[in-house]
DNA sequence: AGGAAGTGGTTTCAAATGAAACTAATTGTG
DNA sequence: CACAATTAGTTTCATTTGAAACCACTTCCT
């Protein structure tokens, strides 16, 4: 009976963290996100979050900061921790909203634009690196594949607030 | 000429975040690990780094730090990290080498044991739950996709080192 | 053998993070 | 109108993280 080096049984299968997805995506995308952040953080001094509001802001300016929140999957405490770093680097410009005293309007500067055009085609250029280790046909896969898992995801993550009700 | 709303053109093309590949599988898998990391931290006191070195031992007993760190894609210190609290909760031992006095081997005690069996069928499930979205093709067309992709990453993160010559 | 160079692993220190508390403005309600 | 309940956003504090410095041991080289 070999003891060890024989991994566990569970429920009738064994867990092998080389075919387990989440780990897969984890690793994956740990080095995806790695090697943009890298580019541009070594170019502009732009760390994950504060590129992630500024190119939503470059898409739809004028948002406030929970709506960047919702955009960007950030929490609100980052997106405010963010947005104060872009504006002392005068990459963003805050505007009182006009009816509603509690809200600030979000817009990036001429200089925060500079910026942004510099980045996105860094970004989409090793997008399409990334890319090109696929068929036309494999990228459409993955795009519908993207899809269902993170709209599944969503709905698992709904029912999480249970414990352990998963056995 | 409407100045803003709109997308800034970067190489003729723009930068939409929703279909930005890197963007929506940084989403997803965030989302994934949470859902995952959270069942067993509530449960287990687990963290996610301790769950990946606990992964690995439970199947391959007696690795040094420096491979698990290869096989979790996880930094020495982090392993490092990771090994000391678990040590600390008697949920993994260190053993000496025997050849080599740098190298501690490492293995989960017979309690952390325990805990990987009971971990194990949860994360299985929960990796279920998520491809219950796709069907049988489907899975196998994502297996290969992130395949390739993790393949490509890692040729693209070896060219890494030089700066911004990617324009 | 003996010192330089390399490796495994831990520690240190500054910066990033997350959760909860907090401020300020708004809405709702009697 | 006044006062509770919400919502936007910031701050605080304890913990985590990452990078570089740091030991201890081994290997390489002469």
């Amino acid at each position: 009976m070999p003891s060890e080096a024989l991994a566990r049984v569970a429920g009738g299968r064994k867990l092998d963290l080389d075919r387990f997805l989440p780990y897969r995506l984890s690793v994956l995308t740990n080095h995806v996100s790695h090697a943009i952040a890298h580019r541009y953080s070594v170019r502009f001094g732009l760390g994950v979050h504060e590129w992630r509001v500024m190119a939503v802001l470059g898409q739809n300016s004028g948002l406030s900061a929970r709506e960047l929140a919702l955009r960007t999957a950030m929490d609100k405490v980052q997106v405010s921790r963010a947005v104060t770093r872009l504006v002392r680097q005068k990459r963003v410009q805050r505007h009182p909203d006009a009816t509603d005293g509690r809200i600030t309007r979000l817009c990036l500067t001429s200089r925060g634009h500079a910026i942004y055009d510099e980045v996105v085609p860094m970004a989409l250029n090793l997008e399409d690196a990334f890319l090109a280790a696929l068929t036309p046909e494999e990228r459409v896969q993955l795009d519908c594949l993207v899809g269902k898992l993170t709209c599944q995801v969503r709905l698992i993550g709904a029912a999480l607030p249970l414990p352990g009700r998963l056995e």
